[in-house]
DNA sequence: TATGAAAGACCTAGACT
DNA sequence: AGTCTAGGTCTTTCATA
């Protein structure tokens, strides 16, 4: 990875879904070589993916919700964790460090769907020993853009 | 909104930079057909953007955390979520239900700057009564997804 | 790794249904 | 709102440096 993937990246966190030729104009460089870098980075893993960004209140997703999950046993956190990664509405899971505790992030319709959701797919789960659920009234900014540096 | 452009909503879920003719195609449709409707959604804000979903790991972002923020008074709450969101390396800001308490999800290279970013960011603004860090050890999910309803 | 050329695929506006 | 057409643009492979 050099300073001309870096300047890729960065035009591509502005707006994926923009043609091929458009960012080698942009980095004066021609579309063929710029495309083999970026097939490059997709086959690195350095890019995961393209992901639209929709608005989540047009679809029944109004709710934002943080569950904190207490599992019993430390051991039980990699299995937990998987097993939630699975739930659809389950956008988020991290192993946090200090209590045993995984924290998700959840996308709900409301209220009816949330309580559903802990109570028959999580609270159920016998690894997990307490949750605590945080709602989010608003959301200032949700993003998955990263800082990237100027020089590698 | 009808069950033609959830089709489309799906499928640009999967595979945001796809080509427009092949979405067309899933869907039997004329590609002018399912650029206009792109479009509508685009204008409509039901498309919000599209994303590269970079690997956090080659960037020296390596470290995600969540902070919550109890800030002095509720009615600072607003002002205060809408200058965290400036930050670059923070991705989320929510106001959470129930402590007057924000709760933001950082991307840092490490403790250093992590560090650095709640001091000297954060934790000096006036607004800021206390703040509690939670460091992933590590992610299971982390996407953008929202889960599509099958009919309007 | 980059370029340039060339073939094929894709985009998109416009006429029409 | 959708189809079809057609020109212009973009993608992608390959030969070459």
């Amino acid at each position: 990875m050099d300073k001309t993937d870096l300047e890729i990246l960065k035009i591509l966190q502005k707006k994926a879904r923009i043609p091929n030729v458009e960012v080698s104009r942009t980095i004066g460089m021609a579309p063929s070589a710029v495309l083999e870098r970026i097939k490059k980075l997709e086959a690195k893993n350095i890019i995961q993916g393209y992901e639209v960004r929709l608005n989540p209140d047009m679809f029944g997703c109004a709710m934002t919700a943080f569950v904190s999950i207490q599992v019993t046993r430390p051991s039980k956190v990699r299995k937990t964790g998987e097993q939630l990664a699975t739930i659809e509405q389950v956008q988020e899971v991290h192993y946090l460090a200090g209590g045993d505790t995984l924290m998700i992030k959840i996308k709900a319709s409301g209220n009816m769907e949330l309580e559903k959701l802990i109570q028959t797919r999580i609270a159920d789960m016998s690894s997990v020993k307490a949750t605590k659920t945080f709602i989010a009234l608003s959301s200032f900014k949700e993003s998955a853009k990263i800082r990237l540096p100027d020089e590698v």
